[in-house]
DNA sequence: TTCGCTTTTGCGGTTTTATGCATATATTGT
DNA sequence: ACAATATATGCATAAAACCGCAAAAGCGAA
């Protein structure tokens, strides 16, 4: 293993874990300690990592270093990974923005090969820095509280795609009102995707369920799949199962 | 076994595995390491790899790799200030990519009220960040390497606009070839850019001076302005005085 | 073909880098 | 405080990179 190739899966293992132990590395890496140790310090010194006693921790694992944003960090990961295991390659995907969605974005398998279209620009940068697959940014203005585009112009260019799939991260999801947002511009962009994919899927933490906020998105009958970071039998569930709603 | 051919297999090797070995490739083609080592830093300078201790990894491996490190950024600094002075609210500006631009985001008047809109996801999130400044985000599949949208919709995107002011970060410049890059779909976007402005400011830190890349973006009496962080006196930049171009 | 010119290649010697080991020191948990 | 781990430091070694040079190969024109 090259020493790049080193330092670049420390980091790969950072994103995903948040935290990484020498023992480990040095195992997994087939190297000596002294070298896994050599080689976190100069990532930390690059400043690409906290390196701490046995191992090291992610920047923004450290940075939120509050308490909750950190569990929900985990959730969101537990959440991610649900979602990418649906994700087959050829697929074409509409997407949203969000915390879960950078999530989803780090934990798709590298080989996949599939073609994501989103109006997020964090979500497209993610994207991104994935090996193989297609990304195409949805161009308009930028609405700067959510960062993503949004106007006449993305809706139109989202009627202009049939996706199989659109992935969409909750905001307020409730069995009466269904799926809400505050932003008028953000929830037409949904509600485009939501009319030009074939299945609906809802990522988000269980937070976020059984609230509601002032303009609908779209009824449940519309979302196909909920994915939240609870086991798919809690019982927080079950009003969801009813409405012909596939739990993962 | 011909250079070209060489060249070829690299490249193809490294398709195939992300990653070659020096003493790998002297092996498999019969040459020496010498050779091998001109090889691969001929590659590494045209772009098409990363050359490491040891032999190359291919360039979509390494891209996530350099998120976050700015180099030269007290030049690029300066380059923003100079830049964000010539900004006037009301201006309608077309923008590029890149580290020097992402700075001079950052400097812009926090009472500037302008319209900004670009190709770059890095830079429109950064344009984002400023109060008052509307900003428009083009369309178009992501280019991993730049992290710009290019392609025919973008280049149409970019058609519709009248815009007051382009501000392109330059890749190299040179009193011959003029503004130029490697990157053919990026030459399209940047070739539309400048066709739809008034005026062209180049910016960018006098190491990309007098340097060339194979495809050229626009010849040296279609840029108005040359920003850069040496001072205008500087004998360097009398050259590019000669062809009408101002500097900052 | 042959001559002159440029480009490419291989080689010897030197410098730099990467890595592991041994030993001394520091940190942590109980 | 003490045992168990982790870290730092210096050193040795091997591999890789670099440099200059001269031989070899490729190329165009007479």
């Amino acid at each position: 293993m090259l020493k790049e190739e080193r330092l670049e899966y420390i980091l790969h293992e950072l994103n995903l874990h948040n935290k990484v132990l020498s023992a480990d590395l040095s195992n997994k890496m087939g190297v000596s300690d002294d070298t896994v140790r050599r080689d976190l310090q100069e990532l930390s010194i690059d400043n690409r990592l906290i390196k701490v006693h046995g191992g090291a921790l992610s920047k923004s694992f450290h940075t939120a270093f509050d308490r909750e944003m950190v569990y929900d960090i985990e959730n969101k990961n537990i959440i991610a990974k649900k979602a990418a295991a649906l994700i087959q390659s050829g697929m074409y995907i509409l997407t949203s923005g969000g915390t879960s969605m950078i999530e989803f974005a780090k934990a798709l398998d590298p080989n996949l090969n599939a073609s994501f279209f989103t109006c997020s620009l964090n979500a497209a940068i993610e994207f991104s820095h994935h090996p193989s697959i297609e990304v195409v940014m949805i161009g308009d203005k930028v609405s700067k509280d959510s960062m993503l585009t949004t106007g006449a112009n993305a809706v139109q260019a989202i009627e202009s795609i049939q996706a199989d799939l659109c992935i969409l991260g909750i905001n307020s999801l409730d069995t009466q009102f269904g799926l809400s947002e505050n932003d008028w511009e953000v929830v037409q962009i949904k509600k485009a995707m939501i009319k030009a994919s074939k299945k609906v899927i809802c990522i988000g933490i269980s937070e976020k369920l059984n609230s509601q906020q002032k303009i609908k998105v779209a009824d449940l009958k519309d979302i196909d799949i909920l994915i939240t970071e609870l086991d798919p039998n809690d019982p927080l569930l079950d009003p969801y199962k009813k409405h012909e709603i596939l739990i993962y």
